[in-house]
DNA sequence: CCTACCGATCGGTAGG
DNA sequence: CCTACCGATCGGTAGG
């Protein structure tokens, strides 16, 4: 018999989709000592030990959020790829639109995974770094793509795919939505400077 | 009179230097949770209790560690200035130069400065964000003059100044001391990209 | 700079 | 999903 005073376990999927966001408001807002499990059960308004009926560990949901982050532009890009209707200037401003659009959609989870990535056991770590891996071969594949079809003109393509995750992947950092720009604007900015550049053309 | 099994109390400068150096190496290589106080002490070899008689908290050695980053930067930029040799052009490989240097010289120190900001307490914190509003601003400034010698063409210099920090400032997340790239080659790539842009120029 | 020590917190578990 | 609880660790202090 269940205690009266407990609630009845919510669906597994969407209290673990109000866990992981409940998390991410938190390591939004405040700094990440104060995202703890007990500070994300209250945001949640369940007690600590209910998170673990959901989540084995914090490490699992630490996890699952980057996930979340990797694959939707993982999948985003390839469902465009199949579509066939983007030449490759289409391609690179669509993936760096979806890059900055994190900033604002998962705010939380972006600066999770860029600053907390390393400190998860190693074989979740792998996982995401393998798809990480995967996604910049994915930029370097539209930056080949694009000097093969004449129109980009690129010295090293891992260098630069560098240099534009760093630009995209660095926006959490500043960005507050309600700003002066939205997140696709930013990435149209940016993806105008990597274009044309900066010098002015005499 | 002192425990006989006490080394004796190094100069305090020569110790604090070597404990942020222990400290940065720590954050270098291993994830965050394992640069406690106590692992810091084991790498330079003595007690942590005696880390506090160099330092009156983590969060003092934190922030001293990242303002140790940020004031050679301005200082560098600085002198520059008053040396009066270079243009607009001069300056921003310099400073995109001396950006992505500290990656090489202060890895760990980056790493501090990007992830752990925001869990310094305010008033520290403030400081260093002062510091890093400045540095902002003198980018700005050097873009700004770059457009008034029309050099550049910069439609929005702060998001061209964001850019340009979250390009330099994350090559700390891969960058790697003895690959094929020097700092100094992958500034003066970076550089190259942002002048120039990677569309072909027919 | 050391020995000895503490309060607080944190992730996690037992058992229902 | 809750109550009750624990071991480990961590930053920090007292006192020399």
């Amino acid at each position: 018999m269940a205690d009266e005073r407990a609630q009845a376990p919510l669906p597994a999927n969407s209290r673990r989709a109000q866990i992981m966001k409940a998390a991410g408001d938190l390591f939004e807002r405040r700094a990440y000592q104060e995202a703890s499990m007990e500070a994300i059960a209250q945001h949640v308004g369940i007690r600590k030990a209910s998170l673990y009926y959901y989540f084995s560990s914090k490490d699992e949901l630490l996890g699952q959020m980057q996930q979340e982050m990797i694959e939707p532009v993982i999948n985003a890009h390839q469902s465009r790829l199949s579509e066939g209707a983007l030449d490759s200037r289409g391609l690179l401003l669509a993936m760096m639109t979806d890059l900055v659009s994190l900033t604002e959609t998962h705010p939380g989870h972006m600066r999770i995974y860029v600053e907390r990535h390393r400190e998860l056991p190693e074989l979740i770590r792998g996982k995401i770094a393998e798809q990480t891996d995967r996604y910049r071969g994915m930029l370097v594949d539209v930056l080949d793509r694009g000097v093969a079809e004449g129109v980009f003109t690129v010295a090293d393509p891992n260098l630069t795919a560098m240099a534009i995750l760093g630009m995209c992947g660095s926006t959490y950092q500043w960005y507050r939505p309600g700003g002066k720009c939205t997140a696709p604007e930013i990435a149209q900015y940016f993806y105008h400077i990597l274009m044309t550049g900066i010098e002015t053309s005499s």
